[in-house]
DNA sequence: GAGCACTGC
């Protein structure tokens, strides 16, 4: 390893780590191997680190009313506190919100098996996106949409006690958004309590942030911070930057693999593109390892988002004996996915961000450094079981001036779904929103804009009724909720719950990525194709499905995701629940697509674009050049004069995705407000 | 000829 200096990230820990016991930290994706099992649980929860901190927690939190608490992921801090707070009699229920549904559910799996109780039972329970509990547990696991939903109904919250906000580093568009809300509830309940966990150390700003300053000059907010059960990792860089971080991750991932120090290895890379590459590169010479009968042999496995479900279980496995198990993934591998055995890190210093840009109304996938708060996220991915190692494939003085953090979701998406939530909680004035970091004016403005087009605001900001409070009960981009509040009107309900709950899915088709199945998959998907575009496209597969009496098989046979067409159906299903509570038919369009087209340009008609005669779409607000994503049905066939899409990514180019053909007239007829003819 | 990662009664 000369290329690299090794430093430590913190002082090598003094507790002894032969008591540490893995069990109890509880993994939101996989499962950990318990060899602790005969100890009673009793005794396991007291070996938490957290449990030293006990009493003083309790003490805390009656004497403040927002906690930060400071730990490291397996502290123990999102099982525990519940519970003592429980055995200390608190009041009412104690909420957990979680970002993550895996993290939610196996969380309440968790407590329920410590507190010898059934899981969605009086004592504890979870509440996700289509599984529910219906009772009112005592301790309720839940995601953050779950809480902000329930305050729609409750806007004090007034079953709770407390409500712990967990992973708050995330910085996810939902936590900005229960933060600011909470400062408002606070205020409102003195009795409630908020605990507000965080990995890294951002806890003066969050501090400051709930610091509600009332009477007595007595602060309101306080800090505790809790060891981790992490063993030390030591770090290396490179001495100097390297040209190409692939082919540099390939070269370390096999300097580790001639070395002597036993693990399994995890590489970070930022795009399918270059996972792809590297594990090519890594599987090349696993090849020649095996050949030249050399011990060190490993097997290579890729890890992103796109990858069909059944490949991804792969990197759960562990090697088969005599084999180092090397995965190579995107991001997935920083949160999402905890991949058991991880004893080496390799970290590009890379990320790819999604980024809106208010100026085109369009998003971009951009490559970004990290920060420093993901970067030692990354590297906490390995010491879970034993000391670790961190490879940082840049050097010392580029992490010392890489940002401290992420900028949160908040700053960097469209705020048009935002906003309509915001204001059907009833905050008026978006502009006074405590938001812990607030998004760029020109974003606020430009989402209001939105709005207004739409029509689910009036001329003064206020949430037109019922219009613009019934489309904040669906859950959706409002462009979607608009066109189903419609769709009764235009006939083609049927249709239209259809084609939005697909679009809820990132994808129903699965994409092969080697050998004669990826033809065999293009052949198949040609049956459902229609001129119209894409989402009449669907909307073939869609009855197809249903005409299978919605099997497996036929889903096997057109290379359709199973999983995901179970999934549409839930949503439509909930979706059809919404439209009928207002009235609103459910009727079939039987077979006039233009109806369905022009109830869809009623709702997407800002994103219309038209062919230039240059070759290119231009879309009409702004006249920014776009193209046709690749996947698109309308790739490969004439190029038609004037469309609509539900999303542009910037990645290499400007792409339209979910395209839909339409006549330019309709616009015009369906969005005068919007559109003028000029000459 | 192309795809960071989550989520919602």
């Amino acid at each position: 390893m000369s290329d690299f200096k090794p430093k430590f990230l913190r002082p090598s820990n003094t507790v002894s780590y032969l008591d540490k016991n893995e069990s109890t930290f509880v993994d939101t994706t996989t499962f950990v191997y318990n060899k602790y099992v005969s100890q009673s649980i009793e005794t396991q929860r007291r070996r938490l680190p957290i449990f030293d901190n006990r009493n003083h927690i309790l003490f805390l939190l009656e004497k403040y009313q927002t906690l930060i608490l400071v730990g490291e992921t397996g502290c123990g801090k999102s099982t525990q506190i519940p519970q003592y707070m429980v055995e200390a009699e608190w009041p009412g229920q104690i909420g957990i919100c979680e970002p993550r549904r895996v993290a939610a559910i196996s969380l309440a799996n968790r407590v329920a098996d410590e507190i010898g109780a059934l899981v969605q039972s009086d004592s504890i329970g979870y509440a996700v996106r289509f599984d529910a509990c219906y009772n009112k547990p005592k301790i309720k696991y839940m995601t953050e949409g779950i809480l902000i939903r329930e305050l729609m109904t409750d806007p004090l919250l007034k079953s709770y006690s407390a409500i712990m906000l967990d992973e708050v580093h995330e910085r996810t568009l939902y936590t900005d958004i229960l933060m600011g809300l909470f400062k408002k509830i606070l205020k409102k309940r003195n009795d409630l309590k908020l605990i507000v966990a965080s990995a890294t150390l951002d806890a003066k700003f969050l501090k400051d942030f709930f610091n509600l300053g009332c009477q007595n000059n007595k602060e309101t907010s306080t800090i505790l911070s809790v060891e981790g059960r992490q063993f030390p990792v030591d770090i290396f860089y490179l001495s100097d930057p390297v040209p190409c971080y692939v082919q540099a991750s390939v070269d370390t991932a096999l300097k580790i693999n001639s070395s002597k120090e036993p693990g399994d290895i995890l590489i970070f890379l930022t795009g399918v593109d270059e996972v792809d590459r590297a594990t090519r590169l890594l599987i090349e010479h696993a090849n020649n390892i095996e050949e030249s009968g050399q011990k060190k042999k490993i097997i290579v496995y890729p890890m992103h988002g796109s990858l069909p479900y059944h490949d991804q279980l792969k990197v759960f496995k562990s090697a088969p004996d005599n084999h180092r198990k090397i995965v190579v993934a995107t991001n997935i591998a920083e949160t999402s996915v905890t991949i058991p055995g991880i004893v080496h890190i390799i970290d590009c210093g890379f990320v790819k961000l999604r980024w809106y840009n208010v100026e085109t109304h369009t998003d971009s996938l951009i490559l970004l450094p990290i920060s420093k708060a993901s970067a030692n996220q990354r590297a906490g991915r390995a010491g879970r079981l034993r000391s670790g190692k961190v490879y940082r494939l840049y050097t010392e003085e580029y992490f010392d001036k890489m940002p401290d953090s992420t900028p949160p979701e908040i700053v960097r998406t469209n705020l048009t779904s935002v906003i309509l939530l915001l204001k059907a909680l009833g905050i008026r004035n978006i502009l006074n929103f405590n938001f812990p970091n607030r998004p760029p004016i020109k974003n606020l403005k430009s989402a209001l804009e939105i709005l207004y087009a739409l029509d689910a605001i009036d001329i003064n900001g206020e949430l037109t009724k019922p219009l613009g409070f019934n489309m904040a009960e669906f859950a959706l981009d409002p462009m979607f909720a608009k066109i189903l509040l419609n769709s009764g009107e235009f006939g083609c309900s049927e249709e239209i719950l259809t084609i939005i709950s697909i679009l809820q899915v990132e994808t129903i088709f699965t994409k092969p990525s080697t050998g004669n199945s990826v033809i065999k998959a293009r052949i198949q998907k040609r049956l459902f194709e229609v001129e119209e575009g894409d989402l009449l496209t669907y909307l073939n597969v869609y009855s197809g499905f249903i005409q299978s009496e919605m099997s497996n098989e036929f889903c096997h046979k057109n290379f359709i995701s199973y999983k995901s067409m179970k999934r549409v159906l839930e949503i439509r299903k909930r979706l059809e629940k919404v439209l009928k509570n207002y009235g609103i038919p459910i009727i079939s369009a039987s077979g006039s697509s233009q109806l369905i087209i022009k109830c869809l340009v009623s709702g997407l008609f800002p994103n219309a674009a038209y062919l230039h005669y240059t070759g290119v779409y231009k879309t009409i607000r702004g006249d920014i050049e776009l193209h046709i994503n690749p996947d698109s049905v309308l790739y490969t066939i004439p190029q038609p004069q004037w469309v609509i899409f539900c999303e542009v990514m910037h990645t290499k180019k400007l792409y339209m995705k979910d395209i839909t053909v339409i006549k330019d007239e309709w616009l015009l007829e369906l969005a005068p407000h919007f559109y003028y003819k000029t000459s």
